[in-house]
DNA sequence: AGGAAGATCTACT
DNA sequence: GTAGATCTTCCTA
């Protein structure tokens, strides 16, 4: 059973994106089945910060376009994108006024495997959501879930408060063709459901 | 209507 | 480590 009174407020992620990206490592991303009310998820070990125009990796960097303007909207929402054939799963992140979502990389299954795996088929559960496209596909979430709020306890996908200890790294992001120099990407050390 | 780009994944050498 | 598959969206015409 999961308390509702740790869902994660409007306020943690009114913040700034990379200091919400590092925060949520060790949160615990919940996705509740529509039919059945069955949960999947695990816990968040590794993240990216994007921020506006002034990132060249952003999808945000060359303008406001309907597929991405909830980056403009209020944080604590969903943003999903589409890259090659996949749907990349992103939580909307920044100070107010600002642009900025962190793109939620692998999660540590720890919720309805059994249901992940019938999802997306592996052998090996350490290939299960060890990269944002996989993890999509065995949390079934897509577009729909575009501009969806997060905050509320009647929202089907959640992210729970969470006290773990862990060694946090930091590290240039993965798969972008134009990086910023700051370090964006943010991870828990050794752990086995990493990206790479 | 067609082409190009993209924050990916898999399979192969 | 590199190549190829595959899909949604945008841009140009």
């Amino acid at each position: 059973m999961i308390e509702t009174s740790k869902i994660l407020t409007g306020e943690f992620y009114c913040r700034d994106t990379a200091k919400v990206a590092r925060e949520l490592l060790g949160k615990k991303l919940i996705r509740k089945t529509e039919c059945s009310g069955n949960v999947l998820g695990g816990i968040i070990i590794e993240t990216e910060a994007y921020y506006g125009e002034t990132d060249p990796a952003s999808r945000a960097y060359h303008g406001e376009k309907n597929y991405n303007k909830v980056m403009w909207s209020e944080p604590g929402q969903l943003f999903i994108y589409n890259v090659h054939q996949y749907w990349m799963l992103n939580i909307v992140a920044h100070k107010e006024g600002a642009v900025g979502a962190v793109l939620i990389r692998a999660i540590e299954p720890s919720e309805g495997i059994n249901l992940m795996m019938r999802n997306r088929p592996v052998d090996d559960i350490h290939n299960l959501t060890s990269g944002p496209g996989k993890l999509t596909l065995a949390l079934n979430i897509n577009k729909k879930f575009n501009g969806r709020k997060i905050t509320d306890t009647s929202a089907s996908i959640n992210i729970y408060d969470n006290k773990l200890d862990f060694e946090s790294g930091s590290s240039n992001r993965i798969g972008v063709t134009k990086d910023l120099k700051e370090k964006l990407r943010f991870y828990i050390v050794g752990n086995a459901f990493l990206s790479d």
